[in-house]
This record gives structure tokens, C-alpha cells and sequence, in this order.
DNA sequence: CCGTATCCTAAAGGATACTG
DNA sequence: CAGTATCCTTTAGGATACGG
């Protein structure tokens, strides 16, 4: 959770599980978060070595960011959370009324019964 | 993450996880929280609908906290997270050399290439 | 046994302005 | 384009003491 534990890096892996991507192009896709936060959550992803950060010093200045090993390993994990996220504000959220028997019908995958 | 970001929920979860647990043994099993920490991050648990509190009005009282099955549904991510962190902090802890080379060995299961 | 109440520090997050 | 620099608010977390 201290790797992780970001309001914004899950944010940001899933988008570098996309591939390679600068600055602009992680701004673009996260358009809420402001730019100090963001430089800070990547500085952070890179001391973690989730993250690589390649800088490009031409003119205009291009940065290019990308997963590590380590970065990449977290891809089920992030799925996962991703998934039961949304079932859960689904679920919770939804109708307003949300959970009046818990949650019984479109629980993620591999949840139900647990082990 | 807002659900499991606490310092302590996914401890919690996992005490939970092995069956009801009672206040008190909560306490000894997580033996750094503090009282207030515990009362607290169950409560919110409680608010976000993964756990029930149930108050028996004995003396002396009784307080039993169990899993819903919100909660019982991260069972898995918390097992993924529990295995990934522990590989992290033996790759990129261990023998202060840590990883010169990338992960490339123990890896959490199923997080190879990635599919 | 299972909490509250108080008080406090530090970390996270953010708005806004400026810059190599 | 990709940041820094300031300043500020909010939240998390904790130590300690007291109570039904």
C-alpha cells in the first residue's frame, strides 16, 4: 500500500500499461490531476523503480515515461482492483438503494465463495 | 484504494479472513495499532460495508467483527497484494544490492510476461 | 472489554504562478 | 514541453488520558 498507495498511481500504471508515455500524454489522459501532483506521483513510481523516466533534451523537451519489471508485475493486480472497484461503486453507489441483500449478483471473478 | 487505503485495513481484512474476531483479539494480533487507530479504520470499514459489528451487551461487553461479503470479495487482491509486496520488498530490499539486474526470478505468480 | 476525548505532528493533496 | 516554487487546506495517524 505504500507503493501503491497514491491517490493517482493506479491511475498512471494503468496507463503505462498501455506502453510508453510522455509528460503531455499522461495529462491529457488523467485531466484532474495538476501538474506538481503528477510529477510528484511519477518521481515517487521512479524512487519505487515501478517506473523508468527517460529524458530527451532537444527542443521542445520531450520526457518519456515507462514500466519497469517491477511495474509491470503489478498489471493483474491493478486489473483486479480496477474490476472489483467498479463492481463495488456499482453496487454500493448505484440505485441509490445500493446494498440492501449485499452484494449477490455480478461479483468479479473468481470472488464468490472466496478460496 | 479509497476503501483499502488505510494504514491498517488490509491487516484488518486479513485477521478477518480467517473467520469473526473479536475486539480484543484484533488488538493482539495487530500489536503496533492503537486503540484509537483500530476503533477507527474498523468503523470506516464498517461504513464502507465490508465488515458487520455486532455489540453483545454482556459484562463484560463483547464486540465480534466479521466480513461481509464486500469484504469477503477482496480476498483474493489482498492475497495478490500480501504476495506481490512481500517479493518488492525481497527483490528491492534485500540485500541492499536489490535489483541490479530487474526482477527476474521469484516473480508473483502469474505476473510474468503478463496476458 | 471496548471504546471516547483531546491534542498534536506529519504527510498528502491541491491552487496558482513562474521558468529553462 | 515539462517541469519548479510557494503557499495553503485536509486527512491520516498517533500518544495519552479517561469512561460506561
Amino acid at each position: 500500500m505504500e507503493v501503491l498507495g497514491g491517490r493517482w498511481k493506479l491511475a498512471i500504471l494503468k496507463q503505462l500499461l498501455g506502453g510508453t508515455r510522455r509528460f503531455s500524454e499522461l495529462q491529457r489522459a488523467l485531466p484532474r490531476i495538476t501538474q506538481r501532483m503528477l510529477t510528484r506521483q511519477l518521481r515517487e513510481m521512479e524512487a519505487d523503480g515501478l517506473l523508468t523516466r527517460t529524458v530527451y533534451r532537444e527542443v521542445p523537451p520531450r520526457v518519456e515515461y515507462a514500466l519497469t519489471e517491477a511495474g509491470r508485475s503489478l498489471d493483474a493486480i491493478a486489473d483486479q482492483l480496477d474490476t472489483w472497484g467498479r463492481w463495488y461503486r456499482d453496487t454500493y453507489r448505484a440505485g441509490a438503494g445500493g446494498a440492501e441483500e449485499g452484494p449477490g449478483e455480478k461479483r468479479p471473478a473468481g470472488a464468490a465463495g472466496a478460496p
